[in-house]
DNA sequence: GATATTAATTTACGCGCGTTAAGTTAAATA
DNA sequence: TATTTAACTTAACGCGCGTAAATTAATATC
């Protein structure tokens, strides 16, 4: 009981008793035959496993199936978490995600571009780097491919911006942190990779003045993605050397907070809302790792779902309406507070 | 100074003024077509950037150079940077690597796996999920493509494979856990998704027992990849229910040991070394964030760049014989103890 | 049951490149 | 300079499928 070999789809039809483009036909899309001879193919389908030549297809095809999804650093818990959901969604609309991580490197970002070119996708959704990338060369490959930007904005880059509302989200915790004790120190990269960090130092010095607040910030030295042991090395310098005038620390984001907090747990400060406390610190991202943190991580969540399925839906609109969209739109989703024990 | 239109390589012929035979062979590879006709199609290639369809390429070659990585969980970090590192290799092999996640789900794998068959990779690395693969299926995909196994390692899978010594790194563990005070206790999930786990009960158990110690295993419940919230939850109730007959907690993995420093931090337990300490815990893999857990985790290190860089190699000699191997060769490499605060 | 629709078939070409065979030119060797 | 050898050119076929035009067969409508 071996299943007889069948090469292409030339040799399909003839076992099959369906017509060459009939067949071909049905493989683009199943509901475009009539039941009976789906039927048929479907059965032939069951006896002899044949599946068309991915390469013939797309040859052929003006637009693929292909569906690039880049981020800039995979394995940052974060970004691995987005591309999952991304990579779900777009496995359910019949495209076939590819992949990519820039691994923080401009060079690579512009290499997976470039091989995605390659593979005319039929969409890109593009996490770039942000500082570091070569926005030139972003522009140009997004007048090519239908992309839409996602996580961190860069002007002029793909036909549409979905992210995370920074303003808003450092509101909501800048005001917790206001009613609940001291005024928060902001804790940042002074030259952080990815632009939200611009947005929420912006963010935070407004609010803070908005408040009638003195908007104090303090600046971690430090280059690249590695951004736990930034937080850890400068987070241990600043408080040793008293550079955090209230007792409440708002970190630009998780990770930096995860360095953070481990520098304070090494110099001994407990850190949380109790009297017995000697800071309270508050993140912000939802990191995956943010509720196993010790204490658990006060921090403000992306709306993860909503920016996946926002951003997939995007470009599939794009890609069906075959229109250079006349402006670049741009949604936020606002962000939520979680509540935790270190803030 | 627009650069001229070139679609093909019948049109990349004729303007760079060499036959097209030989501009295919010189794509294949540079160094097989004389000095001075290479320079004529460099020179053309700098005018005109044209490029081969590499759906074409890949059509009519046997082998491609696609290169399969497959990894159980991309959202774990340790997945995420050993997967970041055969990249690197796999690009500088001058392939094209192929990165999927099946996020924990056997069906997932089994559609990575058909996905890469329609490719045709010249070669894969395959990480399993483990217990919940169907292991038949994946036979049946190494039996057609090159395939090596690695980190987790399923009989019959694969060629070869490479990976993790877990008897040697938990028996260095064991002792210097040992030789610094009470005996550990191994905490480990009751159904791991992964193989490695009972790969370190059983060298837990027989290293205990070979000390003259008594082994003593407290088993977490609950199934799947959401490890730290096991490791929270169960921690959690194991220490309340009094569960460790010593002081010394050997966790399977990092991921269920950050789970389970999150539970006894909640509920006050001071880990660590010190005579003041409650607990000392200990963890396996070395995984990213576990030197900013609080305490940093004293674990044991896999030779990451080592596994990464042998499992490269090994597919591409696999791929260079085209042979099958006759037999299946296991290669394991040396965990090294990271001595830090936890215990 | 005759007519109008709709769907399937036959035939044929094109996509862009790998590859081969025969003939030609250039470089290397003597 | 003649000869060998290596590299190139020309010509042509094949890969597996998309797709279009013309024809034929199967349903739907009245």
């Amino acid at each position: 009981m071996t299943k007889p070999r069948v090469r292409n789809m030339e040799e399909f039809s003839s076992f099959s008793g369906v017509s060459r483009p009939t067949v071909s036909k049905y493989f683009n899309d199943a509901d475009s035959v009539r039941a009976s001879t789906r039927q048929k193919i479907e059965k032939a389908l069951e006896q002899c496993d044949y599946r068309p030549n991915i390469f013939a297809i797309n040859q052929n095809r003006k637009l693929t199936k292909n569906f690039g999804i880049v981020v800039p650093y995979l394995a940052d818990p974060f970004f691995a978490e987005i591309a999952r959901r991304i990579e779900t969604l777009v496995i359910a609309a019949g495209l076939r995600p590819i992949l990519l991580s820039s691994h923080g490197d401009p060079e690579l970002e512009l290499g997976n571009l470039d091989a995605l070119r390659l593979i005319k996708p039929a969409g890109v959704l593009l996490a770039p780097l942000g500082r570091a990338s070569n926005r030139m060369a972003l522009e140009a490959f997004c007048a090519d491919v239908p992309t839409v930007n996602f996580d961190a904005n860069i002007e002029g880059v793909g036909r549409a911006f979905v992210g995370h509302n920074n303003d808003q989200a450092t509101e909501i915790m800048i005001e917790y942190l206001l009613r609940s004790g001291e005024p928060p120190v902001f804790f940042e990269m002074r030259t952080p990779p990815n632009p939200n960090a611009n947005k929420r130092r912006v963010a935070y010095i407004d609010t803070m003045e908005r408040r009638g607040q003195n908007p104090q910030i303090v600046q971690a030295e430090g280059e690249g993605w590695k951004i736990e042991e930034i937080g850890y090395r400068e987070g241990r310098r600043a408080i040793s050397e008293n550079l955090f005038s209230t007792n409440t620390v708002f970190c630009s984001n998780d990770r930096l907070a995860i360095g953070f907090l481990s520098a304070a747990y090494e110099l001994g400060l407990r850190i949380g809302r109790g009297d017995d406390c000697a800071l309270r610190v508050a993140g912000h991202d939802n990191h995956p790792f943010s509720r196993y943190t010790c204490p658990t991580l006060t921090t403000v969540s992306h709306d993860y779902s909503a920016i996946a399925q926002r951003s997939v839906e995007t470009v599939l609109k794009l890609i069906e309406s075959e229109t250079f969209p006349s402006q670049r739109e741009t949604t936020l989703f606002d962000g939520e507070l979680i509540m935790r024990a270190s803030a």
